[in-house]
DNA sequence: AAATAGTATACAAAGTTGGTAGACTTTGTG
DNA sequence: CACAAAGTCTACCAACTTTGTATACTATTT
């Protein structure tokens, strides 16, 4: 499960990316369109910017825009900032590897090895991923005006 | 991350797949050999049984033992058993849909199309792998005596 | 019947997540 | 210069989840 933090801050780049002709956005715009908690929409802002996903100007007139193109937005690494690892398990992650605390022989762990495909199968998709072709992508589903379909009842899979 | 309870979960049917030879195993030889808080050992033994993971007997000679050969159990379904879906996002769960709180339209969600992406990666993974697979990659690394390399520092990838 | 072994229920400590409050700093404009 | 607008920093807190522990019970074999 991703966190609510890691949604508002999609939600946040994407809608930056949107109004990006317009100039600084202010906090309490996003906070209004996008319905989130301004006070929290304020710290994950500033974990943004402090990552160069974003940039800021104070005082009068001031307020956020993309420190990016949306080409250069890494859904990845935005979720990686704010939820920390991909990794299911710590000893198979490439930014904050550690070994596990219940691990005897991390070289015979069968969990390991399953939870390493498993890693890279996310990073697979979330690092291949663009602001931009989230944005794209939704305007595309937008004109088929369909969106997935709902599974139905009984399905074999998550 | 997987919980512990997942780790746990998984170890323990490991290790009762090594010893199916000799019948029954107690809760407290998994425990101690597999340091697992015995307790908490007990009850997530419970939940794999009741899922039919897993075989019990009482009484003197009695304990565990798997429910079913280590090829029918897939290693995706003791995750979401203890660990629930796959899905990062409850709109875009298989077998635990939700439309998320914060979400106002859906089809308009890029977050959601990324996730359902995520997703399948993992399911991919998780519903493909067996506990006899596992045990089999175990063996095979062991022989080869080496193990997954260990990340460089400053490696691009999670 | 006695010992063995799993089952059920309740509770608790610690950590994480999501959110709030308030004071502070910077900057543009009249 | 003064004031208002806007982001920033620090601290706090309530709710939830995770990871356990304690205790009493039930079922089975010998």
């Amino acid at each position: 499960m991703i966190s609510r933090k890691t949604k508002y801050a999609l939600k946040a780049l994407m809608y930056l990316a949107r109004e990006s002709d317009r100039g600084p956005v202010l906090i309490s715009e996003i906070s209004e369109e996008e319905r989130i908690p301004k006070k929290f929409l304020e710290s994950i802002l500033v974990t943004l910017k402090n990552q160069g996903f974003l940039h800021s100007r104070k005082g009068k007139g001031g307020g956020y825009s993309l420190g990016k193109p949306p080409k250069e937005i890494i859904v990845g690494e935005v979720v990686r900032l704010l939820d920390g690892p991909f990794a299911p398990v710590p000893c198979v992650s490439e930014t904050a590897y550690m070994k596990c605390t219940e691990c005897n022989d991390e070289n015979a762990c069968g969990i390991r090895l399953v939870m390493k495909d498993v890693r890279d199968a996310i990073a697979g998709v979330l690092l291949s991923t663009t602001l931009a072709d989230m944005i794209e992508r939704v305007k595309e589903t937008g004109k088929r005006n369909s969106g997935i379909s709902h599974p139905k009842r009984g399905a074999t899979n998550v």
